[in-house]
DNA sequence: GGTCTCACG
DNA sequence: GACGTACGTGAGACCT
């Protein structure tokens, strides 16, 4: 099992299994859209040349792709179809068609012909004709196959292609090896395939220069055309769309659409080339091929085509993974070839297929080696030493690395060169838990000590670094087993110091985004839901396969995006607050926090007899039975049987239950609503924190360990999953009673220290605010402080309820504040609530210009950085739909002053060991909940450790207000915060 | 798998 | 002039 998606939001699996899986009756047609293709490929792999110079990498990535095309759909038919040189028939009623079209690249132009010669050299038929782009021969060529019975596949990614789907027709994009149908094409367009021209009309292509209609995109139009169902109706009916503007733009620019339209439909009555007939399987000659794919010095595909040819004389798959059988370690023959080594595996991957067949077609220019014995595990610990750098990646039976057992290892110390060390695998089919003596031996493995005691002197290596991805897992594992691996880089952790914000940093997601190329899925080896089985009983080729990649692409998004770190002034970031938490944080999630099972289930057992009594109660009032846990059900009790006021419907349709709805009911005297609140919240209690915690208790350590994500956040917070302890109850009677389960071990305390008003301390330091600064530094109640300074009225006469609004705006600062926001938290109306803002930034007017500052940054940059230079990117502050802008508007305030308070914290967390060392206290940090941390230490330490952590943390930061926090220490959390 | 609701900072 | 709203998270239950 992997964790290298572990410390992110789970990235999209774009692969679907058996996705474009052919039909392998012989009598589909494959249409290639070679001229879409060369663009793509051009851009996706990294530049390559022939010896002479000239440039190749979209000829290399059009031949991987063919190749892997051909061994896939065996005996059927593929034609490559190329635009035609000259203008076509668009031209003649629109020049400006494609006008805007830069000149191909340089490098990019003298590949146009090798990539026609290379077609040739696979004996495929071209298709071209003058006046027709290769899209309007591909849909020619669908309709003339469809009509003769034929199933047609169209290989390309471009989005004017979508429009011909239809049954029989598909597509499938071979870069990202995903297949394209109808659902695709909705959720690209938001219609149906055969309603794509009309919305294309509408939404028009700047690429292209298709004009559409201004002001309107994909998204409206999609809306548009499925309310008025084409586009001729939409314009016969434009004067009743609501939106005046809109509607003006409709009218004004029909013409302008119906072009449009004309322009995107694709011609499906060209003149065919050649006949349909003709688009024949032809037998390849592999002599031709290779002399072709020899001259542009593709040795590494070269080597491939013999060996299939000497197999059986014809492209083919059943091919074996090279580097399966096991190699002696000889380092030579394992460089991969230089001429394509830049070449990210499988860039120009096909379809997707079964495990035993990506193998040497998709992966070419790797050489993966199963490590099984220890002189060549040696051989490997060597190689590392010579290049200072080593990929490391570790496979367990469990997502939890606190108590996972280690399974195997891998290590990659080049692109394409990498190996596997399985540990403890049992022979594939081994039944979990169940003596069998019949059962086959195990596989030869080096014992996991030996392994270890070999491993330990290059992982300790301060001359080696050590490469992961998410390595906070792999370092717990290497802890278990007595290593504390040094130094070492994580490439989730840059990629995160890097971007951000703008997208998830898994391996997977990394992998397709910088390398073009999809992983092997996780559950292709290891399958999914009930049938999914532990890495351990994973047969060792698939095993090596699956994990010697992992190190493999580890090592390659180091190297792409480690160098960026430097060119984007973003070294210090990583150096000083991400890298270091590494270890820190895999020693509190190992360390793990002790609970008092007997409380929680004594609680579970309260909670249920209490539920069982409100929800007698509410039946009752409600004068039938039903799921109270069900808001739609709850929602037509309520408003449709009980008619207690009109009900508030979402944008589903459903009536609106939350708290704020049933707290207004409960105001106007409905004592079933109350009731209905009590049982949610102690049905959210039972659920959520006493039955879950109490599963969640490992039974190896006896205490809970949660996994902290490093990478997950917009902001540079940390997050905490499975199970989340950063959202334990605090703030009820009846939750701090779940918080009084954590304790502390015998003869222990628990301490709890926390920032004492970080982020509106953050506001008043970034904003430059001299009033709230003062405040600060003469330690006021700043929330009394700013009500008298906004509303004029000395301290001594502050009442709670103005302190109170105060307190309200001072958080509404903080969030990016809005009039609604404010009125719907104080209940009152916006009206009034705009006047409180308004004079709060009157009395703070750096405010004002700060956070107009911001803004104006986000807008140029898109993202904000915080006080230590963290990016956090905000992809909406572009976007044309005003809320959503707005809402990136707010993001844009808050992320600066969230993420510096993120950034601090992590600080502390940095020197804490080092200080807790210095001073001699054997406390454990156990959990960070964003201002808080917790600790348990000897009961003897504790008064000396608060100070020690209260000073680093005080110390985290050297800014212009005060950095305040406060320790308490208790025998459980409750009573320690 | 999406939506709703709610626990925390 | 319309839009949809306080920022950041994760988990469980329901329902399709």
């Amino acid at each position: 099992m992997t964790a290298s998606d572990a410390g992110t939001t789970a990235a999209t699996e774009t692969t679907a299994v058996g996705a474009a899986a052919p039909t392998g009756d012989g009598s589909g047609l494959y249409l290639v859209d070679g001229s879409g293709f060369i663009f793509r490929a051009f851009h996706a792999l990294p530049m390559l040349t022939r010896p002479d110079g000239t440039p190749v990498n979209a000829v290399l990535g059009f031949s991987n792709m063919l190749l892997k095309l051909l061994a896939d759909i065996k005996a059927e038919a593929v034609a490559v179809v190329f635009d035609s040189k000259r203008l076509n028939f668009r031209n003649e009623f629109y020049p400006d068609y494609k006008a805007h079209r830069p000149e191909p690249p340089e490098e990019l132009k003298p590949q146009f012909a090798l990539i026609r010669e290379a077609t040739e050299a696979f004996c495929l038929p071209c298709l071209e004709l003058e006046g027709y782009e290769a899209d309007d021969l591909i849909a020619t060529y669908a309709r003339l196959a469809q009509e003769a019975g034929r199933e047609v596949t169209i290989v390309s990614s471009d989005k004017d292609l979508m429009q011909l789907v239809r049954p029989g027709v598909g597509m499938f994009d071979p870069m990202k090896n995903k297949t394209i149908g109808p659902d695709e094409v909705f959720e690209k367009f938001g219609v149906a395939p055969d309603k794509v021209v009309d919305v294309q009309a509408l939404a028009g292509d700047s690429v292209d220069n298709v004009p559409g209609v201004p002001g309107i995109g994909v998204k409206t139009a999609a809306q548009l055309i499925t309310e008025y169902g084409d586009l001729e109706s939409l314009l016969a009916n434009a004067g009743k769309i609501k939106q005046p503007a809109r509607r003006q733009k409709l009218i004004d620019f029909a013409d302008q659409a119906r072009v449009s339209r004309r322009l995107v439909l694709l011609d499906d009555n060209a003149p065919p080339p050649k006949p349909l007939d003709e688009l024949r399987v032809r037998e390849p000659d592999h002599q031709k091929l290779i002399d072709f794919l020899r001259a542009q010095g593709f040795r590494s595909i070269v080597t491939r085509v013999e060996m299939e040819m000497q197999k059986d004389g014809r492209l083919a798959d059943g091919a074996t993974f090279p580097a399966a059988a096991p190699s002696a370690s000889s380092a030579a023959a394992a460089t991969p070839a230089a001429a394509d080594a830049a070449v990210p595996p499988s860039a120009a991957a096909g379809p997707e297929e079964r495990p035993a067949r990506r193998t040497v077609l998709t992966v070419p220019e790797v050489r993966y080696e199963l490590v099984q014995d220890a002189d060549a595990l040696r051989a490997w610990v060597d190689r590392a030493r010579e290049t200072g750098v080593l990929a490391v990646d570790t496979e367990t039976d469990s997502l939890t690395p606190a108590t996972a057992t280690l399974v195997g290892v891998s290590l990659s110390t080049a692109p394409g060169l990498a190996c596997y060390i399985p540990l403890a695998h049992v022979a594939p089919g081994t039944v979990a838990g169940q003596l069998d003596f019949d059962a086959p031996p195990p596989p030869v493995q080096i014992p996991t000590s030996e392994a270890m005691a070999i491993l330990k002197d290059v992982l300790e290596d301060p001359s080696v670094l050590k490469i992961g991805h998410n390595f906070k897992f792999d370092h717990q594992l290497f802890a278990r087993n007595g290593i504390r691996v040094a130094p070492v880089d994580d490439s989730m952790l840059i990629s995160y110091v890097l971007e951000g914000g703008a997208h998830g940093h898994g391996m997977d997601e990394l992998a397709e985004l910088h390398l073009a190329y999809t992983p092997i899925p996780f559950k292709e080896v290891c399958g999914t839901g009930k049938a999914q089985i532990t890495f351990d009983r994973v047969p060792l080729d698939k095993a090596l396969a699956y994990a010697a990649e992992d190190a493999d692409v580890t090592l390659r998004l180091w190297t792409l995006l480690k160098p960026r770190l430097v060119d984007e002034r973003l070294v210090t970031v990583y150096e000083t607050l991400d890298r270091p938490l590494i270890p820190v944080v895999a020693d509190m999630e190992r360390a793990g926090v002790h609970i008092d099972r007997q409380a929680l289930a004594g609680l579970s057992q309260d909670l249920s007899v209490r539920l069982a009594e409100i929800e007698k109660d509410v039946h009752a009032l409600a004068g039938q039975s039903f799921n109270i846990g069900s808001p739609k059900q709850l929602g037509e009790i309520l408003f449709d049987g009980l008619k207690l006021g009109t009900g508030k419907k979402g944008k589903t349709g459903a009536y609106s239950t939350d708290s704020s709805v049933l707290e207004e009911l409960a105001e106007q005297g409905h004592t079933i609503a109350q009731r209905v609140l009590d049982w949610r919240q102690l049905a959210k209690l039972k659920s959520t924190y006493t039955d879950a915690l109490q599963e969640k208790i490992s039974p190896v350590t006896g205490r809970v360990h949660t996994a902290f994500a490093l990478a997950a956040t917009n902001t540079g917070r940390l997050s905490s999953t499975d199970p989340n302890l950063q959202n334990i109850p605090v703030r009820t009677e009846e939750g701090k009673k779940i918080r009084r389960a954590f304790i502390a071990s015998p003869g222990h305390k628990l301490l709890s220290v926390d920032y004492s008003q970080i982020e509106l301390r953050l506001v008043a330091e970034m904003a430059n605010i001299q009033a709230l600064k003062d405040a600060f530094r003469d330690g006021l109640d700043i929330h009394a402080a700013t009500a008298a300074q906004v509303f004029g009225i000395p301290l001594e006469q502050m009442t709670p309820d103005i302190r109170r609004k105060a307190k309200a705006i001072n958080f509404g600062i903080i969030y990016g504040i809005s009039g609604f926001g404010l009125s719907r938290q104080l209940g009152i109306a916006p009206g009034e609530a705009n006047a409180f803002i308004k004079a709060y930034l009157e009395r703070f007017h750096e405010l004002k210009v700060w956070m107009e500052s911001i803004k104006t940054f986000a807008r140029q940059h898109g993202h904000v950085v915080t006080l230590f230079g963290r990016r956090c990117y905000m992809p909406g502050i572009q976007d044309k739909n005003a809320a959503r802008r707005a809402f990136a508007e707010r993001q844009a305030i808050n992320a600066p002053i969230q993420g510096t308070a993120a950034d601090i914290m992590k600080r502390a967390m940095n020197r804490m060991p080092a200080a807790l060392a210095a001073a001699g206290s054997s406390a454990r940090m156990l959990l960070q909940v964003h201002d808080e941390l917790l600790f348990e230490v000897p009961e003897a330490e504790a008064e000396d450790t608060a100070r020690i952590v209260r000073g680093v943390m005080e110390g985290a930061a050297q800014l212009g207000v005060p950095l305040v926090a406060e320790a308490g220490i208790g025998d459980n959390w409750e009573e320690a915060h």
